[in-house]
DNA sequence: CAGTGTGATTTTTGATCATATTCTGGACGA
DNA sequence: TCGTCCAGAATATGATCAAAAATCACACTG
């Protein structure tokens, strides 16, 4: 998964040099990721064959590294589908980000230039502008970017990808919640991990971290299954 | 009743229900987590399709899985081989280990059956069999076996993921340590463990965990890259 | 004359597709 | 309600195309 591809949100990119399975591949995982496939809605292969103008093999392997990446269920007949999250699943996750991103950014504390840092930040300001227009895809987008950056800078690739696994678990999730509850519920962490960066502050990154991580999760978990 | 004949390389069992694609990935991966892949060692599509009699599809989508799973990689150019562990790669995954196996344990110790802490010690003597035999592949398989049937009884399948993900990582050198220094070396601290679960102490077992994985992941630390 | 580097040719391997085969789930009739 | 049958989707194969690596020949340099 940790293919050297740091390009900002594209939608509509010729980038004809990736073979076809790995330009699936991600244009799959952004959907998912960004929560334009819904949890438990079907995915067909031939469905997106079409959907995607691409043949059918490039499809089938895209589909085989999402299941392995948790990012969708093989339904043991031969349904695929986006994954449910149920309460349980959120405790894991709780869990998982908390140990693996808090780990992240205080190794990303030491390490992070302070160019990278002005980078974030400017990535931030994009993130509030999101924000304060209910642009829920932006916002996703752009939260996404600004983790995933800052895991990079950390200079551990096994944990790094450990993490963004989890993103992919409850990514459909969370556009529900932001679809639901608008944007506006989300106060802004981001800045708490900013000023410990700059100051090198590993613990000081490490709790602001800790409390995103905990926001966001607990907004998750208060989407789920609302009424039955 | 035509029976789709078995092109008599088949291990015999039933798992005639499985697709092969699933039968590809679970033999390779038995091979990667067991070692009878060196690190560094290329692994072809076409090879793997001679030497498991196998269509190329299937070999192909349980190829994608592992690369998606960390246990093999993709070269850039579009060849696949076993990845060499590196110092820092140990690092992550003692802390991803520790946090995850641990967390894991200690959920497991309150609620596994007696009868699930039975056969697990069961495993354990038929392990300290295949140490006293110094027998490698013995040891490796019932090794694993161990700490994922624990891992299964933590009632966390996202977790229990991750944990099973690692082990791919560190498979293949864990193989090469074991081939250089025997198994002697290493003294079983699943015996804590056990004691543990009877007791339903959270704690013991978490820190008898700690000390194992702790041992495990030293063991992989000496033996990389010996002599340059 | 031996060694080395460069370039083209050969060969292996991966990517993709069209197609045949198998299996699942639901419709239909008893 | 149950059993059978059928449509459609998924699985799997082999062929074809393209790309990269390995090989080798040859010329150039010391």
């Amino acid at each position: 998964m940790n293919v050297p591809n740091p390009p900002s949100v594209s939608p509509v990119e010729g980038a004809a040099k990736l073979p076809a399975h790995e330009q699936v591949y991600q244009r799959l995982r952004a959907q998912i990721l960004f929560g334009e496939l819904a949890p438990g809605q079907a995915v067909t292969i031939q469905g997106l064959v079409e959907a995607l103008d691409s043949g059918m093999t490039p499809v089938r392997e895209a589909i085989r590294r999402l299941i392995s990446d948790g990012a969708l269920v093989f339904q043991g007949n031969r349904r695929v589908s986006v994954p449910e999250l149920r309460a349980e699943d959120v405790d894991e996750l709780i869990f998982a980000r908390k140990t693996m991103e808090c780990e992240l950014a205080r190794r990303a504390a030491t390490r992070i230039p302070a160019s990278a840092v002005d980078a974030l930040e400017a990535l931030d300001l994009q993130l509030d502008v999101a924000i304060a227009n209910g642009d829920v895809a932006g916002y996703l987008a752009l939260n996404y970017e600004f983790h995933s950056r800052l895991n990079t800078h950390a200079d551990a690739p096994i944990l790094a990808d450990l993490a963004d696994r989890l993103w992919l678990r409850f990514g459909p999730s969370l556009r529900v919640v932001c679809g639901r509850f608008g944007t506006q519920s989300f106060p802004d962490r981001h800045k708490d991990i900013l000023e410990g960066l700059r100051k090198k502050d590993a613990d000081l990154v490490a709790l602001a971290m800790e409390r995103d991580v905990l926001q966001g999760m607990e907004q998750v978990r208060a989407g789920l299954t609302p009424i039955n």
